[in-house]
RNA sequence: GGAGACGUGGUGUAGCGGUUAGCACAACGGCCUGUCAAGCCGUAGGUCGCGGGUUCAAAUCCCGUCGUCUCCGCCA
């Protein structure tokens, strides 16, 4: 286990079945209260509903043993032979089926966690088959099942409770991202996933049928978060997917994925863009280690920040080989956040400056120094999680700097256009929340991190 | 797009020229009133991804093919 906390999600899970039968011309409605597995132990005494799926049974003769999780945990269960009706029942489940059993709770010395469910009925809501495509509980064996079954089947897969934490996780982290926008004026926008062309290049983008047209599916809103610019909304955000089209077969790459995306106007450089992506970070970890209660490092601000050519001359001084100039391979990017890991204790770097021959054509470039841009990428543990800049808004300036990168300046007319009647200097990033989380719990792939990856080669299920 | 690796019962694996293809877990049947990675006894389940070749003999060697994974390029 790489990873441990107690969720809290006592607050608001107390569901209510309700069973309605009708007598003459009236219906009278009985409530039955249930209870999760967790808070069994406020309830000694009483008779209480669990609703579940049967995690382990164990048959002992005249007494089985049911363990019955559900979203909050596990509970032990015990069916008596004298009751001979229950005990017929549990005698027939198989591991896995969802089950409703109501009993008494009781104080029990030799119970796992020394509480259980003393059975009085159990009753079989949906019986799974007795063989399972993939091991659901761990055992011997199952440990290393291949992801690409476990894929295949993931609704089996993620029964396991610590995948369950995987998407806690996220959602405190989202909710953490979205308590530092809203408090701080930004808009949330939502932005087409359709387009009539690509937003930039073109071999990356996924081109679909659409009516009579093609129409390509957006890698990315930021033009769109350009044009709440040049609308003068000021500060926007969104979460959405975002689509490439790029033959990647990493375990930190995907076709579909979903994407944080942030832009704010009158800022005088992208280091404005910096400080406000670090608070929001910042304001995600609390969130996730306050609400989690789990044991995370809330990194401190001002986070480490290093032009490419500090950068580069730092790794050339750790002997870490230079693959390419201008840019960093993944080898130098690991090991840049494992020198400032030891360095400085922080697990996040910005790298900043990167020259205009690997940025595209929108990034402003810096007053003193035309060769590099107002642009960084942001590492975390090792991997990139964020690309960000400050934008360049002056349409002269942006169509020039187009034709010097070699693009058709009729390709870009409708882009061109939002900065033609007046348009604030800005700038935003994209975040991709998948690698936070992967990073943050040391997942081998940020297809773990995702309910339903999308890869080249999985469309499915 | 480039490079490398791997496909053996449901799952994880051993075997790497001649084995009735072994083991663990899961499954099925039996015994057991305190199990908790339960235990004990028994049963079933594999044309070793697919196709071709070499050989007296192929899961094992060679070629092709399909599937999967990893690294690089690219990126969030």
């Amino acid at each position: 286990m790489r990873y441990c906390f107690h969720a809290d999600i006592t607050v608001g899970m107390t569901c209510e079945r309700r069973m309605v039968r009708p007598i003459g011309n009236e219906r009278i409605v009985d409530q039955v209260q249930r209870t999760l597995a967790r808070d069994l132990a406020t309830h000694v005494g009483e008779q209480v509903l669990l609703q579940g799926w049967v995690h382990a049974l164990r048959h002992q003769g005249g007494i089985k043993f049911m363990l019955l999780r559900d979203m909050s945990g596990v509970v032990q269960t015990v069916i008596l032979k004298s009751n001979q009706a229950a005990f017929a029942i549990a005698g027939q489940l198989s591991t896995e089926s969802v089950v409703a059993v109501t009993g008494t709770v009781k104080e029990e010395k030799q119970a796992p966690g020394g509480i259980e469910l003393l059975a009085e009925a159990v009753t079989v809501l949906s019986s799974a088959e007795p063989m399972l495509p993939i091991p659901v509980i761990a055992e011997k064996g199952s440990e290393n099942t291949d992801p690409a079954k476990r894929f295949d089947w993931r609704w089996l897969d993620l029964r396991q409770a610590e995948k369950r934490d995987i998407f806690r996780v996220w959602t405190e982290l989202e909710a953490g991202f979205r308590d530092y926008l809203l408090e701080n004026s930004y808009l949330q926008i939502y932005t087409p996933s359709f387009m009539s062309m690509a937003s930039e290049g073109g071999s990356e983008v996924f081109e679909v049928k659409y009516f009579d047209k093609k129409a390509f599916l957006a890698q990315s809103p930021q033009f769109y978060k350009q044009m709440a610019m040049a609308a003068g909304l000021e500060r926007v955000f969104l979460v959405g997917p975002v689509f490439r089209a790029e033959p990647s077969f990493t375990t930190r790459h995907m076709t579909e994925f979903t994407g944080w995306d942030f832009e704010l106007s009158f800022i005088d450089s992208h280091h404005e863009v910096m400080a406000e992506e670090e608070k929001m970070i910042v304001r995600s970890f609390q969130r996730v280690r306050d609400r989690l209660h789990m044991d995370i490092d809330v990194p401190s601000t001002p986070f480490p920040s290093l032009t490419m050519a500090e950068a580069k001359q730092k790794l050339a001084q750790h002997g870490v080989a230079n693959v390419r100039d201008g840019d960093l391979s993944p080898e130098q990017e690991r090991e840049l956040s494992h020198i400032i890991k030891q360095e400085t204790g922080h697990d996040f770097v910005f790298v900043t400056a990167f020259p205009i021959g690997v940025r595209p054509f929108y990034h402003m470039r810096l007053e003193d120094q035309p060769d590099l841009t107002k642009s960084f990428d942001l590492l975390y543990r090792g991997i990139e999680i964020t690309t960000g800049a400050q934008r360049e808004h002056r349409a002269a300036i942006l169509e020039r700097q187009a034709l010097e990168k070699g693009v058709v300046l009729d390709t870009i007319q409708d882009y061109v256009n939002f900065f033609r009647f007046g348009c604030p200097p800005h700038g935003g990033a994209g975040i991709g929340p998948g690698r936070i989380v992967m990073a943050l719990l040391g997942l081998g792939s940020v297809k773990e991190a995702t309910f339903l990856p999308r890869d080249v080669r999985r469309l499915t299920p």
